[in-house]
DNA sequence: ATACCAATCAACAGTGTGTTGAGTGGAATC
DNA sequence: GATTCCACTCAACACACTGTTGATTGGTAT
């Protein structure tokens, strides 16, 4: 079903985000201007508008994506399994997949989330992280049970731990593998909770 | 030496900025023009230029501001003074004394925190407090002696858990007391260290 | 052949930018 | 008391970016 011009749009669209892309890693996202992105794009400024509404529509439409992807990569760790496999000193397949997605993506997870750019990706990721991981996690075990720190604190707290770790990674230029930051991770978590 | 001139112009940055932070409650840094900042403060728009080259200096003068100022509080703050009272079960002053200030620039930080506006405050904010506070409190003392995790990755972790904390509260409205926030704060350091 | 569709092109009014040069009024200096 | 100094005002400037429009091109499907 995918007719030719389907594929033009997508081509176009493909074009659009990289050069965007590209621009974002040399200035700030309010430097870069429509036409930045179509002149690097070779495309028409009016084709531009035929696909977004303007550059905020993009920038949200790629970290919509993102963590669309992210998201099926997350909803397949249990976070019991996880545990139970920790304490047998596995690393779980699909926390290993959740790294494995970021690697694959940095370039983008490094622009929106790098200092100059990104308007609230930080904080949507963030947001993401509470909603599809970290909720689930503190209700399936007695998680802090040593800890009297109100639950959303100990969501946030642990969240932004979390990304901590991530962003220090995109940081160092992914210099660990995935499986090194699995381990990392399950090592961090399985220490908090060892109380 | 404060001339009368001096004064004038204190008062016209005051007025600038002031107004400046109220339109970042309400829009984008990237929505707000100067032309709507030098509406808003009742000056003309060639006086903006006298005093900041461009809105983005405006911005980061006032994170500038915020953080020597923060600065100040946290110097005073021992990692090896803090955890001793912990464990004799009291909150050092001035770890209470770091939530107060955040408390009393709350808008601030919740405006430049927030998840439209905000450049980089977040990642300023996160390699201020690795510098001035993380980085003191993992050499003095045999922090996370328990994990074999490199430093750098421990450090990020445990500086972003902290911010978290204090996203959390400013999300909150500041419904905690600095005074709970830091007795908070030690359960949760103190909790990751005993281990 | 003809209707379709993505992309192009040129032109548009509107808005914000940073800068300039002349002018105002009160404060400090002589 | 005249003059100089200074923060600020005001109007105007060229320039850049925006989002939209209507006409056009060149392949693709009917």
């Amino acid at each position: 079903m995918a007719s030719i011009y389907d594929e033009m749009v997508e081509k176009t669209k493909e074009k659009i985000q990289q050069s965007f892309l590209q621009l974002l890693k040399e200035k700030n996202f309010m430097k870069v201007s429509v036409r930045d992105i179509t002149e690097a794009a070779e495309i028409n400024r009016g084709t531009f508008y035929l696909h977004y509404l303007d550059k905020y529509d993009l920038l949200d439409q790629m970290e919509e994506r993102l963590l669309s992807d992210l998201e099926k990569h997350l909803e397949r760790l249990q976070p019991d399994v996880l545990l139970e496999e920790a304490e047998k000193g596995n690393i779980s397949m699909h926390a290993v997949e959740v790294f494995r997605y970021i690697q694959l993506n940095a370039e983008r997870f490094q622009v929106f989330l790098g200092e100059n750019n990104h308007i609230g990706f930080h904080k949507r990721l963030k947001q993401f992280f509470v909603e599809h991981f970290m909720d689930k996690m503190m209700k399936n075990e007695n998680f802090f049970k040593g800890v009297a720190v109100p639950q959303d604190y100990l969501s946030s707290f642990a969240t932004s731990a979390f990304l901590g770790l991530i962003e220090q990674w995109l940081e160092n230029g992914l210099a660990e593998t995935p499986s090194e930051m699995a381990e990392m991770y399950i090592q961090i978590i399985f220490f908090i909770k060892n109380l």
